[in-house]
DNA sequence: TATTAACACTATAACGTTTTCGTGGATAAA
DNA sequence: TTTATCCACGAAAACGTTATAGTGTTAATA
């Protein structure tokens, strides 16, 4: 054998294998696949070879054949972003347990990004799609891309941030319990005049929160009041924009010095919240109990350490990843469509001790 | 035409568009690329077939026909960590401006999470890689994989934890300097006791940071001092180990009620410390300074605030992605490789204040 | 001895592209 | 009229696989 033959493969395929053993393609393919076609000496000399140079079949050559690429596109707004990688790690978990790549496509929270990143993953790459549209789809509430690739036979499944009026799997927070328990619980440790610091309307999720926050008042007959409720604006999200928000929550908290209890749709309101509080003299949680959304490290760290509602993104991300993988091993690209609701956990830490 | 030939087509091809419009498929194809070869009628009616029903190549036909996928592999040690979380957004952005897709794996820290996530890729799936080599990897010193995968022709930019005996391009933050600086830092604002958290020593970037801290003692004329190095045990990194490395730092802040400034290697090992030194009530920053690595929301929500070394993650990114795609498309896999090393910045907060 | 069956392989088509090389017909030049 | 030149298109190969359908040789059967 050409002792330059290790050298010389850029890459081992099947063609290489049957002109240096002087067999057929054939013979190559259907001795490594333990054919019993062929006889056991010529798989064997088959098979050393292909192991002493390492072969391994070509995943794209597969893929073209097969109509599968076993490979999941997952689409989030932003990596950045504790909530999202813990989803993805449990996408990842559940995809590699079952053979299956993820590719990641950002949309930053653009409609566009969005759009032409399905679109490229869409010819072929991917057997299906996870995603949680971007803050700019929402607000257009344009989801012709998403319904355009249902349509064409691939299945999607979303996560976190629902869009009801598409058919397909889901698997979402359960919004407005979580927020409902949070402020349950403030009014159980004696707040009476409790603020919300959520989003802007057309994100769904703030919404749904800002439901939760509303039963929980009603149930214990304590009166929605419109000046408790702080919307802030989507921009004080983007970078450099902290002193904004600061800003903000600030002047409300100086307006409203009797508030007692706060729930914040996100860490990073929650934890603003309590600085600028902070600031302004009040003890927390004597004074002010504080309850964010989404456990991240910022809570587990901030001082006072911040009770949130946990997510359980990993459980979420696997969750989403069974379904979509159940769907394609099954063939099964129809109706129903089925959305599982993933519980929140209440994790209390010193932002609503009682001491 | 057929009434349901949209429904039927599952996806659209050449072929599907040469039978329909009877032409055969090279017309088509041609026709697409606007090639001189066919007339101005031909062109015209196929590319407004195409339009009508959105034809898009198959990436996989394309990348099996090119032997190239336009798509890079990225292998990280985690994905819940806001430093590779930054890495990735950069790579993503520079991949994204290029046309290219960004596949990613993870090892979870495991090596042989790391070795079976590159095989699976490496079979034609992408161009080249760009990774960080897991915490295993780097105690076993066991690079085959990654050198096996340069021989075959697979180019890899190397990110982040460096590993000096391969060859390849790499691109590493200065972790001596920023480790330098900070010390420095903390010596300028009158540290004379100054205690380093870090990792054990299989860990390269803590090995540097180390080196960096005593860098800067020798240049101040601060005798170095073993007792005031702590390694602290990887385990502790594990979820549900926080109290235990609490306990740790708390013990060493017991028994040296000296110390008057802290280098820690992490935004974690800093924060903990910060915390268990407020516990014993001693207070940040007048009576103790406190420095971090990695520029996270951690350090920016954290009471105090903590001064940091940034790492510039987006540009690290940015970067191993640019010189990864460069080799691709000048086809250029052969020495000399490069080295670039991005520089850190310190960024002051509360920790270090001087009032 | 002629037929059949078993064996151990090879050839071929297909997946969806692109590209090189033909090719038939029309037109222009000789 | 014959020959050369275009023009507009089609055929075929190739990328690396797998699966189906041959095929030639030997051995068993009638």
């Amino acid at each position: 054998m050409n002792p330059d033959f290790r050298r010389s493969m850029q890459k081992l395929t099947l063609k290489k294998i049957a002109r240096e053993l002087d067999v057929s393609i054939s013979t190559v393919s259907k001795s490594l696949k333990d054919s019993p076609e062929i006889s056991q000496d010529t798989k064997e000399k088959v098979r050393a070879f292909a192991k002493l140079y390492n072969y391994r079949p070509n995943t794209i050559a597969l893929s073209l054949k097969n109509r599968k690429t076993k490979t999941l596109g997952v689409i989030i707004p932003e990596i950045v972003h504790h909530f999202f990688t813990t989803v993805v790690s449990g996408i990842e978990k559940v995809a590699n347990e079952k053979g299956y790549t993820v590719i990641i496509g950002l949309s930053n929270e653009s409609f566009e990004k969005e759009v032409t990143n399905m679109q490229k993953l869409a010819n072929g790459s991917i057997d299906g799609f996870i995603l949680s549209v971007s803050r700019e789809t929402q607000l257009k509430e344009d989801y012709h891309h998403l319904t355009e690739t249902i349509d064409h036979g691939m299945p999607i499944v979303l996560f976190d941030r629902n869009v009801s009026q598409l058919e397909c799997d889901k698997v979402v927070v359960d919004d407005v319990e979580g927020a409902r328990n949070a402020v349950e619980k403030l009014v159980s440790l004696g707040c009476e005049h409790i603020a919300l610091f959520t989003t802007e309307d057309h994100v769904n999720v703030g919404k749904l929160r800002t439901a939760g926050y509303r039963e929980a008042l009603d149930e214990s007959g304590i009166s929605y009041r419109e000046n408790l409720v702080v919307k802030l604006r989507d921009e004080f999200n983007d970078e450099g924009q902290e002193e904004r928000l600061r800003a903000e929550i600030e002047l409300f908290l100086r307006n409203n010095p009797g508030v007692d209890g706060i729930f914040a749709v996100n860490e990073k309101y929650a934890l603003t919240a309590m600085k600028a509080a902070q600031a302004l003299g009040r003890k927390i949680p004597s004074d002010l109990k504080v309850i964010g959304f989404t456990d991240g490290d910022l809570s587990k760290f901030a001082s006072p350490s911040l009770s949130t509602v946990s997510q359980h993104g990993i459980q979420l991300g696997e969750n989403a990843a069974q379904m979509l993988i159940k769907r394609l091993e099954e063939n099964n690209f129809d109706p129903p469509f089925q959305t599982v609701v993933v519980a929140t956990r209440l994790v209390e830490r010193e932002s609503t001790s009682i001491n």
